[in-house]
DNA sequence: TGTACATCAGTGAACGCGCGTTCACTGATGTAC
DNA sequence: TGTACATCAGTGAACGCGCGTTCACTGATGTAC
């Protein structure tokens, strides 16, 4: 019988996948190698296709873990913002500040990898769309009460935006300041009047 | 002396400019390669290094001449705007149109590139952020009277990431509908009122 | 106008290297009795 | 409780391949007289 319901084999492969998941959006799809990766988990490359049938599908699980891990970390300050009944404004100042602009490999992988998503092979496309949705439907879930859901795409594309122009423009004055004005924006725009209690 | 100012060897260099802006819109950075943009361009690859020290040196230097392409599209389209006197809702219709979403190795080198640009060499990010840069002067010089410039930076986000995100939703009605709500928003709220003359 | 030579753009073989993948093997863990 | 065997996770050498880069060479274009 095997040790327990989470084996030692299936603590490897979280091990694998996490590592993997920060790499992927440190460094990119390319930026994952199979030897890397398993060097980094404290493995030898050889044992991957144990865990793995090949890169591509680990890049795939990748790609849906670093999304669950970004989106439980999204969820964790959109429930701070709970006790002042401000969650958007908490959802936009997590998602556009200037600790995600610095730490892509902690944040977004929409963020991080949106714009290779359409070179990538048929199975990490698919993972790459359901995390869109994802992060639409956390969007829609978030938005004060008198906007529309359909408002939800716009405000991801305004999120998802304004982040990779900041990264774009450079780790500097610019890239801040096109920051705090993407957050001044939408929270004009989309913020119900402050309830300050 | 030399045939022409254009000499065979600009023309060459030149060619393999185009071959390798249109290349890295299409495939990006790491899709880039000195073999295959030779071919492509009909040499081999061996000429390569008398036209660019490095395949680094090459995309930075394709990087701007995409930018400069898309720019002139753009333009263009802009241009022709003018005869209905609503330039900005060009600029939007054109930025977010199906063809742009289809055709990435003809657009914008922002939105097919951007998440990738933070990962590349010094001199591909210098390229980059100046594209960048010029993409928000664009939407600057195009934005209503009534719109303060401040804003253009918000209106390049929302291009940029409603066009990843419809990509990124595959080139199905999803990525459509995702396309066309951004348009209207933007219209909505940036378009001066129409002066339909 | 014609011939001899120099320059120059492009050719193609070769290099070193890193990568994804395979596979025979090892050592540790678990099972049977 | 102890011993013999089976299973299984991980090791490390090897493979084939593609890539960026170098370089001696070729053939065409341009120059000198």
């Amino acid at each position: 019988m095997e040790a327990s319901p989470t084996s030692r084999k299936q603590l490897t492969h979280e091990r694998i996948l996490d590592t993997a998941a920060r790499v992927l959006r440190e460094s990119g799809f390319q930026g994952v190698g199979v030897a890397d990766i398993m060097k980094r988990a404290g493995l030898t490359h050889g044992g991957f296709y144990a865990h793995f049938p090949s890169r591509d599908a680990l890049l795939a699980e990748a790609l849906e873990r670093a999304g669950q891990d970004s989106q439980a970390r999204l969820q964790r300050s959109i429930g701070a913002g709970e006790k002042d009944g401000n969650r958007f404004r908490a959802l936009v100042e997590s998602y556009l500040s200037e600790r995600h602009l610095k730490a892509p490999e902690a944040g977004c992988p929409v963020a991080a990898l949106a714009s290779e998503m359409p070179r990538q092979s048929e199975a990490v496309r698919a993972a790459g769309a359901a995390r869109t949705q994802s992060l639409i439907a956390s969007v829609a879930a978030t938005l004060p009460p008198d906007q529309s859901e359909e408002n939800a795409g716009i405000v991801a594309a305004q999120l998802v935006g304004a982040l990779q122009l900041a990264r774009a423009l450079g780790d500097n004055a610019k890239g801040r300041r096109h920051l705090a004005r993407a957050r001044q924006f939408l929270l004009d725009q989309f913020e119900a009047s402050p309830t300050n209690h």
